[in-house]
DNA sequence: GGCGTCGCTTGACAATTATCAACCAAGCTC
DNA sequence: GAGCTTGGTTGATAATTGTCAAGCGACGCC
């Protein structure tokens, strides 16, 4: 479901309470994932802030529960209210840094070092264990790593000869070292998916 | 002249005003320009309001005045003082905005692409004049945009067939209407420079 | 069951981009 | 002026990544 479109006036903060929904943008015919917003998390709160139009398009992923908020009540009450004001420029910050981090993880390493990265990730995430299932549609997961669905396809049947045993969503890491000494993860870099 | 270090902790805020500043990140051995700062403009923001690491190191361009603001101090009177905490989110949303049309940059345009819609933003920088100058060494350009020196030399001169005339750093668009077409620049992806 | 649709994979191929080495021109230093 | 260094360019080549088309298997629907 269709929750805004890129360049419409940002009239709601929008806080999603249940669900996921993608953020991805688009440009003369192509489209790219950006981020995937997880519960509890706010989306497009900078063009909240600024009063200024969606830089992101939303969909919703699966059934969502989503607050809105009028975007001069966000701004109102930040002037009133100091801990609200704390709140949202801490989350701002740190949806800043994400964004830096996924800046580097773009233009300092390969798509299959960015795959690689995305698996250790994953486990961790998933408390270690050895077999791991993929978060989301492989198309998607191809748009947010920034690469198309064929590449992650073949990427991810070449991580075989680096401890990754793949067999369609499920993955097995076999010899996480290996798959580090390829991914070389950096928490300067890599993200909780959050 | 090195003023930070990715991976340190954030002690103090930036501000520069006079000068410029280039920030970077670097990871096994490769680096990439992710931003130039120019005055007046606050840098390392986000790291400083929530007390992690810097994401970036900076070195100057030029010869640069600097003015650092310790970091308690910044989240001290960001609580105090109203107009500072509106100042701070906005700037803080305003390099976010920033950050997204970056990634969308690279994320949905080719190298082509980037650079022809950079030389339109220059031209409209420089009042439109028809001839106009690369702002920074090539090689830096080359980084800012997320390719090598190499490929910026040659997509340069692709850009002939697009009305565009190369001579060193001036650069003259012959052809706007002919550039526009290739580059079909977008408000939701192009950025003053800042 | 038969038949679409959909997500994913594979193959063949092409475009894009990077790498490495050589070279050039300008600006310095001595 | 000779020799360095530096930033930029060029050529040859390779690696990476994308495109297009076909095929496969699972699923839902009639």
């Amino acid at each position: 479901m269709e929750l805004i479109t890129e360049g419409e006036p940002s009239d709601f903060l929008h806080v999603l309470t249940a669900g996921a929904v993608d953020l991805f943008a688009t440009w003369e015919g192509r489209r790219s994932s950006l981020a995937t917003v997880l519960p509890v998390s706010t989306f497009i709160l900078a063009a909240t802030i600024r009063d200024a139009p969606y830089l992101m398009s939303a969909v919703t992923l699966e059934k969502s529960r989503i607050v809105l908020i009028p975007s001069q009540d966000v701004r109102r009450v930040f002037g009133e209210d100091g801990d609200f004001a704390r709140a949202i420029v801490a989350e701002l910050a740190g949806c800043y840094r994400a964004l830096v981090k996924a800046q580097k993880n773009l233009k300092l390493r390969s798509a299959q070092e960015r795959l690689a990265n995305l698996l250790l990730r994953l486990q961790v995430e998933a408390g270690g264990a050895a077999e791991i299932s993929l978060p989301f549609e492989k198309r998607r997961l191809a748009s947010l790593l920034g690469m198309t669905a064929e590449n992650l396809s073949r990427t991810l049947r070449a991580l075989r000869r680096h401890g990754v045993a793949v067999d369609g969503a499920r993955v097995r890491i076999t010899d996480r070292a290996a798959l580090e000494r390829l991914a070389r993860p950096s928490p300067l870099i890599d993200d909780p998916l959050t």
